[in-house]
RNA sequence: GGAGGGGUGGCUGAGUGGUCUAAAGCACCGGUCUUGAAAACCGGCGUGGGGAAACCCACCGUGAGUUCGAAUCUCACCCCCUCCGCCA
């Protein structure tokens, strides 16, 4: 949510903003309900100020007729109170049916597009040698995707997911299930001692987390829901950012680093049709997630999203996995997003880098929702800053590990880094 | 699932229809005193909205209702706690 302050002057700004994320919503309107609903205020305040006054007077009215006068007249003007009263409440769901569809601002940097086919690249790892792209991996043979991969070396079954659990379900299994395991305690040892707080949060959640991170009223759809009324998340952010919901944090205590982990739900109610193989994309995994509060501070902000950024790629450099960073364009970010960069790890089948990591920063758009504020050494008590980006997202890195790490005898070798987690080398059929 | 108790400022906690403009204490900030600190004493100390300011309005879990007037009365809902049952 935008302050309404910020929207009132700066409406260009807001418009343009909302253009660039192609995001319809009436700002004009906005305004104009805004200042009917400040002057229906006034007037309600005045209204009770007068109440406020009468009702002294009758508590110590010397006489039952001068009592009775004010009273009379206090019927009166609590006829018209109430007229007014319904009409701002009119006034308010509307209004506030519009704030919360305001999208945050896009920063300066983000480039303009229509899809994630715009989003632009902003480096690669290994870095471009030959003017065509990063070093990936040279295969003198056909790789094979990782659908077929985890199949062949029984890591995975699909068909008995689907029985089990319906359309994109699977079963990991053998080195598919210690794979995870081994990549779950390698994630966890990288961030144990970088200043984040680790933490095991709900997937069930209630609604309120939702709206104040953006997910909803917007994405209804995407979300699974229960019949209590709850909904499950698709990331950690949702539990994690609501931790301090309608607190008043301390500045000395900031910024505040989660380390947190859930199992995640996706319903991928717009994207029937992609990825239907394998579990590249699947309604239910895990991921280990970086969220941070800070000071209410754009260069602050800044700082911390470039670091969530290089963590996540020291994971993938360790891992020896190519990628790329692309900055998402204006259309490709959600609604709350100021900007976002996509880590992206090479598929070699696919000829293509898929996302692993999403990387994001939103200035005060989510704490204003959630009323996550802290008070700095002036007493000045302001909505903090939030960030985040995932650390490691599974089963969907063990896709691209695999197909990197294949070799021609259709035996994948484990990266260095895992070795010691996996307590072998090599998945070979065998 | 059953029974009971409860939600008041950063915390504890008083307040059952009208000076509530929410007592008091703790914590915190400033001052006096002190070599310094503690103690004691004095003063300050919630959030949001409107206003140039004086000041005005709202907020006692949430929402409706009764009333000239609600923290207080009525109803619904949410949340927390205790006990019983079930249970990883």
């Amino acid at each position: 949510m935008l302050d309404i302050k910020f929207i009132r002057e700066n409406k260009d700004i807001v418009v343009a903003g909302a253009a660039k994320k192609r995001v319809k919503v009436d700002i004009e309107r906005l305004l104009e309900l805004d200042a009917k609903r400040r002057e229906l205020q006034a007037s309600i305040d005045a209204k009770r100020a007068e109440q406020n006054i009468a009702s002294d007077a009758i508590a110590s009215a010397k006489s039952d007729t001068e009592r009775q006068e004010v009273i009379a007249r206090m019927q009166t003007l609590k006829e018209t109170l109430k007229l007014e009263e319904e009409s701002l409440q009119d006034i308010l769901k509307d209004w506030r049916a519009l704030m919360v569809a305001v999208p945050n601002v896009p920063d300066i940097s983000v480039p303009d597009g229509e899809s994630d086919a715009d989003n632009r690249e902003v480096r690669t790892w290994p870095a471009r040698g030959d003017g065509r792209g990063g070093e990936k991996p040279a295969f003198d043979f056909e790789p094979k995707s990782h659908v077929e991969l985890m199949l062949m070396h029984d890591m995975a079954d699909y068909e008995r997911g689907a029985k089990v659990a319906g359309f994109r379900g699977y079963f990991l299994k053998n080195d598919g299930a210690r794979l995870v395991w081994a990549l779950e305690r390698f994630v966890q040892d990288r961030f144990v001692d970088r200043g984040f707080t680790p933490m095991i949060v709900p997937s069930l959640v209630r609604r309120e987390p939702f709206v104040g991170t953006g997910y909803l009223p917007q994405s209804e759809d995407d979300l699974y829901k229960t019949q209590d009324g709850d909904y499950l998340a698709g990331t950690a952010e949702v539990a994690t950012m609501g931790y301090y919901m309608d607190e008043i944090l301390e500045k000395k205590d900031l910024p505040i680093k989660f380390f947190a982990f859930s199992p995640c739900f996706r319903r991928e109610a717009g994207s029937h049709g992609r990825d239907t193989k394998g579990i590249f994309r699947i309604h239910e995994f895990v991921k280990y997630e970086q969220v941070v509060l800070c000071e209410a501070n754009h260069e602050e902000s800044v700082k911390h999203h470039e670091e969530l950024t290089k963590n996540a790629e020291a994971l993938l450099q360790e891992l020896k996995l190519p990628y790329r960073v692309v900055i998402n364009c204006g259309a490709d970010l959600g609604l709350g997003q100021v900007k976002k960069y996509d880590i992206e790890a090479w598929m070699p089948t696919e000829k293509n880098y898929r996302e692993t990591h999403s990387s994001s920063y939103f200035h005060d758009f989510q704490t204003r929702r959630l009323n996550i504020r802290y008070r700095d050494p002036e007493g000045v008590v302001r909505y903090a800053h939030s960030l985040n980006n995932t650390a490691l997202a599974m089963p969907r890195i063990l896709t691209q590990i695999v197909e990197n790490y294949q070799r021609e005898d259709g035996s994948i070798a484990i990266p260095e880094v895992l070795r010691g987690y996996m307590g072998k080398d090599v998945i070979s059929r065998n």
